[in-house]
DNA sequence: TTGCACTTCAATGTATACACACTCGGCAAC
DNA sequence: GTTGCCGAGTGTGTATACATTGAAGTGCAA
């Protein structure tokens, strides 16, 4: 069986991501198998799949008379996500520079870090908001590759796979505030910072530097939060998030 | 539909992981879903649903062409694995610590720590393997409560589903070797101040001692490869080991 | 003898029918 | 009026038939 695209299985999973992210699907609500097959065009056996595999990746829940709602997130569920992110980045450093980086992957990590400048220097009003997600996507992903581990990589990946937990869920044209093109500003110097820490095999420093970039992301989460709550509705890692 | 025990689902579940971790499959080989619905007398579909979750907990893998075959772990694998749990485990204590524990579930901590003690003291012979290592999982779950997080709670469980990476992984009657009953000594003592740490609102102290104490079960590992590698059939946790 | 293509087969992916448990409404008894 | 029971209905859990694809083996041709 071709693993690729045309499977109804891939189709139910996307689709049924697409509409509990989207918000379409309201946080508490129970999913009813029929009516989602019917909605996304598969039948119930690739649905099943596809339910089964957000429950893990913690979308959804399991309700314990049978079935699935989905998941409602409380704003400590994503600040300890934000956290536990830190932490696992954090030992992807640490690792990197524990166990030493080959050159041409430094190299091709000092390349992202020169985008990400490029992208930044470029002025405050040519800003690409979506090149910059793409490259700092980048970057991220490359530091959980340096660590040498694919239990770490792996690990990284899950926590990531969820939307207030990426590196990238606050950086979005939406949400274009001064404070936030700040907050740009500082995680590319600790970008750089983490480079030079792996490349002098700094464990300790990579790893504290990696945590504190990734606070960065619960600080904006503060910001919209406290500051600017009508923009909640704008950034789309919040859309599961009930305060 | 009742969630409890009479599902085939949990039949399939509870049957497959069982064959998978005593190596009745060997690491490697695929996975038929028609003889594995035979042989464990359910149909396709509670079985499909089993592997699909032995998938995500990490214990098989997806074929390209279709398909699960039994994951082949490597000593990296496992020494990764160990520290991914100090890691957390380092995590949950320092946030336990930061975020203070209320008195009560502090008392029941040190509950847990006196009966291991008891256990311990009991004699060199009287040494209760078993229920050891039942308290001392105890003692890990509760580590885990006290973070104060269900995000890192479930993160922790997830990482030591995988039988290695799991505290008690080297706890057993089997490898009864002097070394081991000293690192219980050891281990108990960092029982100890892991608690200590987390009293006082030591974070740092608590992270470090929480990470430590994972090392003691690599130190195991170690010693298992390198100087009794003819017990390594013994060793439950060491059964999807390809080195 | 070797390589390619076709055929066949086996195993997974998908759809759907069936069985049973949970829920919710109504009715009766207290 | 409230509470408890009962029955219908909805929806998930399970089984199985069918479709589809990947792989292997065989035969023919160069």
């Amino acid at each position: 069986m071709e693993s690729g695209s045309p499977r109804q299985s891939t189709k139910a999973l996307l689709g049924l991501r697409d509409l509990v992210l989207s918000g379409e699907v309201e946080p508490g609500e129970r999913l009813s198998e029929v009516v989602l097959a019917t909605r996304l065009d598969v039948s119930r056996t690739p649905l099943r799949a596809a339910l089964q595999r957000l429950e893990q990746e913690g979308l959804i829940e399991a309700i314990p008379s049978g079935g699935f709602a989905v998941r409602r997130f409380s704003r400590a569920d994503v600040i300890d996500s934000i956290e536990l992110r830190g932490v696992l980045e954090g030992t992807a450093a640490r690792l990197a520079a524990e166990r030493g980086v080959s050159a041409p992957r430094l190299k091709a990590m000092a390349a992202i870090v020169g985008k990400l400048d490029a992208i930044l220097g470029g002025g405050p009003q040519a800003l690409d908001f979506e090149r910059y997600e793409e490259v700092n996507a980048e970057f991220h992903n490359l530091l959980a590759e340096l660590s040498g581990s694919d239990v770490i990589r792996r690990e990284i990946g899950r926590v990531t796979s969820l939307p207030f937990a990426s590196p990238s869920a606050f950086i979005n044209q939406q949400v274009d505030i001064p404070a936030f093109r700040q907050s740009l500003v500082v995680g590319q110097a600790q970008h750089k910072a983490i480079l030079s820490a792996i490349e002098q095999r700094e464990g300790a420093r990579a790893e504290a530097l990696a945590r504190e970039h990734a606070r960065l992301a619960r600080q904006n989460l503060d910001f919209v939060l406290e500051e600017k709550p009508d923009l909640r509705g704008q950034v789309p890692a919040l859309a599961l998030l009930a305060i």
